[in-house]
RNA sequence: GGGAUCGUAGUCUAGCUUGGUAGGAUGCCAGCCUUGGGCGCUGGAGGUCGUCGGUUCAAAUCCGGCCGGUCCCA
């Protein structure tokens, strides 16, 4: 399957046969698999980490809201409304209130705040959820990116004053773009979200937004400042030091399986999934290559230097299955994605040596067993390393500064991208553009020195409102999006 | 929201136009052979043709509803 030629087959394709996923007959809901499963895991381990190092619990949540309890803040009941499973009976007999599938945990865990929430010594509350979320997805659906059910983990804090849930919502989002730029090797760019695209019951919403090889964004993580809009409707207050009441300022964050998605799209290649070496749930393969005669020797030599890689605290397997030949294992486990992989035969043995294969380039290369470590740890570096570059330059690449509307319709009516432009700040401006064109505002930078473009161009080209041709005072990317 | 297209064995698919015995590949099982890039040979098992209804002597095939997948456009 060829990645060029037909990106969403060639995804759909990735996800089936890596066995990640697969489907059921219910619309929109997938089935992970073990591998798939794996790699979830350990986004989730490494930061269930990072969450609890910064001062989160983990807690569970019911996945049932009452109708009442979602109603509460207004606006954030509309606009989840279209995509909100309802439960309305029991058995044969109708409830006397309908639940909501929870589409998102605000009005569910905020009901409750106020019997944990009394004094400041109460505070800061941080606490996080690893569960589902369910949103009716109608049409176009696709595995990871779009579901009607999705892993997520979604995280919820409670604060004396403003500034305190500012900074909350900060530390998380940069701890999100650490982790999808280090580990997952994805470049984003960071920065709030417009009005019309904030979480609705937000003050802000700061987002991370990654480019697919497609050129269309996906937000690849999200951090909001709740502001006072929860804790007023539903009267979270606290006594401060001098003794008057206060209501809490709050924040929630999250991020989705959609990571996995984003994985397979922007490192993929037409071999399959290639996965950095951290959420790799096999990082090393070694596949004997034996004859009747000499297939012990070669098994305890592939098994032994597994142990001795698990030593060493690496995800090791020794694919010892007779009913496949070596070049068949070496295709399966390049669709898999694991990083590396080492072939051992006789003649290998004999010289105390094995053959390396990395996943990316396929370059293969005849290391010495003394070596071997070291190598492993060189390859998966610079294997982490150059896949963010990969992706950081086609991300620059696709990204352009844009002064006239003529221009920004001419470039997404060709294949898209990013587009960096002015923005008066009206939203009617905004939703004359996607009106237009099918792009909006995916992030608003913080500052222009996270642009692709670099920031000393961009100060100096962009004066005007793309559409509106009035003073920008906002400068935006717009670009299409998943 | 609009449009297109598909659903046949675990998987991929032929057959559908022109109604009449469901065929292949791959995988699976048994036995041999073999393994440095999807090896080879022999034999075997595996099907409510997505689902519900209609037309017909007869439906995988024609018609309609529903369920699900995929793609394109908004």
């Amino acid at each position: 399957m060829k990645k060029d030629e037909n990106f969403s087959e060639w995804y759909s394709q990735i996800v089936e046969k890596a066995g990640l996923a697969d489907y059921i007959s219910a619309k929109g809901f997938i089935v992970l698999r073990p591998y798939g499963f794996a790699i979830w895991d350990l986004i989730k381990s490494y930061l269930d980490q990072k969450f609890k190092e910064t001062g989160h619990l983990n807690g569970f949540l019911p996945c049932l809201i009452p109708e009442s309890l979602l109603n509460k803040e207004e606006k954030h009941f509309k606009g989840f409304n279209p995509e909100v499973f309802w439960v309305t009976s029991s058995g044969d007999s109708l409830l006397s209130e309908k639940l909501a599938l929870r589409p998102t945990s605000e009005a569910l865990l905020y009901s409750i705040f106020p019997k944990w929430i009394s004094s400041y010594r109460d505070l800061p509350l941080k606490m996080n959820f690893w569960n589902t979320a369910l949103r009716a997805e109608i049409k176009s659906t696709k595995p990871f990116i779009r579901n009607s059910e999705f892993l997520w983990q979604e995280g919820h804090t409670a604060h004396a004053n403003k500034k305190e849930a500012e900074d909350e919502v900060m530390t998380i989002l940069y701890l999100y773009k650490h982790f999808i730029e280090k580990v997952l090797s994805i470049p984003t760019i960071s920065g709030y979200k417009s009005n019309k695209e904030k979480f609705v019951g937000a003050d802000y919403t700061t987002a991370l937004e990654g480019m697919m090889p497609d050129g269309k964004a996906l937000q690849l993580g999200t951090s909001h400042n709740l502001g006072l809009n929860f804790s007023q409707p539903f009267e979270i207050k606290f006594l401060n030091k001098n003794n008057n009441e206060d209501f809490v300022w709050q924040t929630s964050w999250g991020i989705s399986w959609r990571l996995i998605g984003a994985l397979i799209m922007v490192h993929g290649d037409d071999k399959g999934l290639i996965l950095p070496p951290i959420v790799a749930p096999i990082q090393i393969i070694i596949i004997p290559i034996y004859k009747d005669v000499n297939e012990h020797l070669v098994k305890d030599h592939a098994n032994r230097l597994r142990d001795s890689l698990l030593a060493l605290g690496y995800r090791v397997f020794v694919d010892e299955r007779d009913e496949f030949t070596a070049g068949w294992k070496y295709n399966e486990w390049e669709m898999k994605g694991v990083p590396v992989r080492i072939n051992i035969g006789q003649r290998d043995i004999e010289n105390n040596n094995v053959e390396v294969v990395r996943r990316d380039n396929r370059q293969k290369n005849i290391v010495p067993m003394d070596n071997l470590s070291k190598e492993i740890e060189k390859i998966f570096q610079s294997l982490q390393t150059d896949l963010y570059c990969k992706a950081e330059t086609f991300l620059k690449e696709k990204t352009k500064v844009i002064t006239n509307f003529d221009d920004f319709k001419g470039i997404l009516d060709g294949h898209s991208g990013f587009i960096v432009t002015g923005w008066c700040g009206n939203e009617d401006c905004e939703v004359r553009v996607k009106e237009d064109t099918g792009a909006d505002i995916r992030v608003i930078p913080f500052d222009s020195k996270d642009l692709p473009t670099g920031p000393s161009m961009t100060n100096d080209v962009i004066r005007d409102c793309i559409y509106c041709r009035k003073k920008a005072n906002k400068l935006v990317i717009f670009a299409k999006a998943y």
